[in-house]
DNA sequence: CGAAGGGTTGAGCCCCTTCAATCTTAGTGG
DNA sequence: CCACTAAGATTGAAGGGGCTCAACCCTTCG
């Protein structure tokens, strides 16, 4: 569900318009990337955990996640992605995936090799600093759901996550911050919040009926931002988004 | 402490030089970045959450960490650093400290500014693009933190900071990979690893039971790499070093 | 209509926490 | 050299948040 008429890398650019501002050039070299667009189902690996890619794919449309699977088997998702995100940058400049990147519903991919990406952060710094930035943006992200993880109870891991969700939703332009879809199913949820699917299921009610939230199958309404952020501990410095969200359109 | 004649930087360009190999020029480069030195206690702070922070600080000798506090006053440490390891890279560049970062020991630090390290990234691309890559292992670990924080029981917890902390200090040629003292209390041990003081004592004296590591006050010996591996569940890609470590000297 | 994936619910248990006391170590001043 | 102090390590007892196991329900889709 990308727009017909606008290119695909236009995600993209609009994405690292986040962190800082292009000149026509600039956009220009952005969008003349050479890339090839494909089409995923849910569930199917852009990388896995151990291949040597030698390409990144920026996300057109649809939702994936970043995770790795522990000795026990247990899976713990480390990152959800959107739209615009150049959402395997980290395994393909790293040269060997050290996680696997998997699609969450359907999506749309332009995937462009690592060798253009590179000529065009060092032919165009301001394009690589805000690339080097996105990449600085993410690692923030990590070093939060560390935190989210290690230190704050259920309620709390949950909570946050849907703020976080619904705040970068609204950044990339693709929805309500107060209602959307959920595109993850409780496991998943799980494995993003190191709970258990049982225990999500619990706790997701109890964020009902405390009127945080309202929920019908995956769609999630925001009943109470401020009381939402309360419990979630929500603070956005984290993601880095600039003061002014840009006005839509 | 860091050996008095050799330049601080030179710890700068044997971290960077586990990912890139450089001219003599890109060398030379490094090692002429402005910087001055400074002393800290351990329990100082290099930045607070909140900062905004127009240099950066590279470890020259000593150790530090990452922490951020969440809102029911526990503490999440996201990384430990050593020397070689340019410590705020990550808040600088970003502009607004997400998290603190503090001293652990006493420790030197070359604190270099903003621009003269984005000026050095932009002018010798192989060495942005090693200080890129940089801050994507950084990222990298912390991906494997979120894993062992949300997936992992409180022994393997721990067994993994320590091989993490002992495969780092020997590529960082800081000591032996079987045999060093451990930078942290037993509480900064609970911080990093999302558990509470009483039961890393209790998890360091299964450990020490169970064969993996003998221990006298901070020193930790590991007795058996093999054994301690497997509890830890740890394996190194996720760290990215060169196959073949770089012979000493 | 049947199957499959995912959501919901209950009961019992356990890993880790909490609270609180005691011990050890290192540093300080007399 | 020794009291005194403070920070950190150690230990015990009791409780709870989230897990496990297992059943059942709902929705979607062929």
């Amino acid at each position: 569900m990308h727009s017909p008429g606008s290119p695909p890398l236009l995600a993209m650019v609009k994405k690292l318009r986040l962190w800082k501002d292009f000149s026509r050039d600039e956009e220009a070299a952005i969008l003349s990337l050479p890339y090839t667009m494909s089409t995923l189902e849910a569930g199917r690996y852009l990388v896995r955990d151990g291949d040597r890619p030698k390409s990144a794919c920026l996300l057109v449309s649809g939702f994936a996640c970043r995770h790795k699977i522990v000795a026990n088997g247990a899976r713990s998702i480390s990152a959800v992605h959107m739209r615009g995100d150049i959402v395997d940058l980290q395994n393909s400049l790293l040269g060997l995936a050290d996680h696997s990147v998997q699609t969450l519903t359907d999506c749309e991919i332009a995937t462009i090799s690592r060798a253009a990406i590179l000529e065009l952060a060092f032919s165009f710094p301001n394009v690589g600093m805000a690339m080097w930035y996105d990449t600085l943006v993410d690692a923030s992200i990590f070093r939060e759901w560390i935190a989210n993880v290690a230190r704050r109870d259920a309620a709390s891991r949950v909570a946050h996550l849907l703020c976080e969700f619904a705040v970068r939703l609204e950044a990339a332009e693709l929805g309500d911050k107060f209602s959307f879809e959920l595109p993850m199913t409780q496991e998943q949820l799980a494995d993003a919040t190191g709970l258990t699917s049982v225990h999500i299921n619990r706790t997701l009610k109890t964020l009902e009926a405390s009127g945080d939230i309202g929920r019908a199958q995956r769609h999630v309404a925001i009943a109470d931002w401020d009381k939402l952020r309360k419990t979630a501990d929500f603070r956005t410095a984290y993601l880095h988004l600039p003061e002014e969200p840009p006005l839509a359109k």
